[in-house]
DNA sequence: CCCATGGAATCTGTTAGACAGGTTATACAG
DNA sequence: CTGTATAACCTGTCTAACAGATTCCATGGG
């Protein structure tokens, strides 16, 4: 039940101290005793968060000098495109442009009925986890395999499956930056979501993979802004 | 200039221990104590790691209960299939039409000089083994995947070495059943090759997306006529 | 006045031990 | 054999301490 550790507050937390007063790429954070006593918690539990802040790319942590701002966490989703780096373009929701639009396309094309309800219950999934103000990353992901399930190739479901961990790192961050989603926000995800289950459901595989590619293309909006 | 932090060892050391004893997903890890105890070090040291193996989706620890293997880091890219359904010939190379093509596409765009000196070596390698009438699977993968890292796009990679294993399961057998290939065929297959280097140097982007989608055409042709 | 040099203060990395609260397995009772 | 209670175990968190690295500052010499 008590789903949340303490640790994920400090991160939130830092995240939220970064955006807030503005730290810059460089600036120094805090020292670890300090953000302890700060979020009233131990060193362990902060020294945690920036255990994972400092995986995440975030932050960057020199030994005997102090926690360092490596990127800032709205720079961060850019950054996983690697070194060699193209600004603009977010690395995996490249791939998921060329991927998932073909995948609807074909789940458009393929999909029996039994797919089809499977799709619906999904779309049910996450219009209730949404609509609860969840951050719904589960249901997401799930209605979008599910997408993929119908194509009738596992290949998708590889290639989906794979890629999944980095669309959700980078999603949790975003969700991290701002903090609550307003209703429109909601209402207007919910909607993407529905324009792709009812192409699919029409059997019109030009209209599903369209929709796909809007409904990502607005979602990467939605992160970096 | 000792980066080497303690729980990098740890991390690696679970790693290995998951590999090297086979651990499938879902199994249970030594406790964080006992870890401590078999590398050599504190459990605070151990739990970092594992902090960091959680966030990197390798593993996953339940209160009360243990940390367990979530995805095997091997198979991390490859295996999250439900093994239920065998991939179709076909599945495979429908995924690959529009990654790959895409991957030829962006590596047109961006490849840097240094990539291309990568990407023609690969070339050079393949045309080696060809020549030599060697199966050439590996070079052939290596060739494809040098170009996937020519986007600067790693999620491009994940998804491509997803795709791969089955991707050579059905070239083996292909080349099973036909044991010898016709020079006249090792020809063709180079000359394909070439035409998508020759249109990433010349950084013509639709030119290597269609080459590549030419190549992936026939060589589907070529395993099942 | 400027600059080098040597501490002194500060910070992360690591260790040890302890307890709370959850989970699992065992042993006992019905 | 089944169900339950209890004990053993495990992660999450806290406290206290020290080692090694870095930064800052004051002091002294040029």
């Amino acid at each position: 039940m008590n789903q949340t550790r303490l640790s994920d507050h400090a991160y939130a937390g830092i995240v939220e101290m970064i955006r807030s007063e503005g730290l810059e790429v460089g600036a120094r954070l805090p020292s670890e005793a300090r953000l302890a006593e700060i979020f009233g918690m131990s060193r362990a539990v902060v020294r945690e968060a920036l255990v994972r802040l400092a995986s995440d790319g975030i932050t960057e942590a020199r030994r005997g000098a102090g926690s360092f701002v490596k990127s800032r966490p709205s720079d961060r989703l850019a950054a996983f495109v690697p070194s060699t780096e193209l600004p603009t373009t977010l690395g995996s929701y490249e791939v998921r442009f060329v991927l998932e639009a073909e995948a609807a396309r074909l789940a458009a094309t393929r999909r029996s009925p039994h797919e089809m309800a499977h799709i619906e219950e999904g779309m049910a999934l996450l219009r209730e986890a949404l609509l609860s103000s969840e951050p719904a990353h589960a249901e997401d992901r799930e209605l979008h395999r599910r997408i993929a399930l119908a194509t009738g190739n596992s290949a998708f479901l590889m290639a989906f499956d794979a890629l999944w961990g980095d669309v959700e790192k980078i999603m949790r961050a975003g969700v991290d930056i701002s903090r609550s989603r307003p209703p429109e926000v909601i209402a207007t995800m919910l909607r993407e979501h529905e324009v792709i289950v009812d192409a699919i459901r029409a059997q019109d595989p030009d209209g599903a993979a369209l929709a796909m590619r809007w409904h990502l293309w607005e979602g990467r909006r939605r992160l970096m802004p």
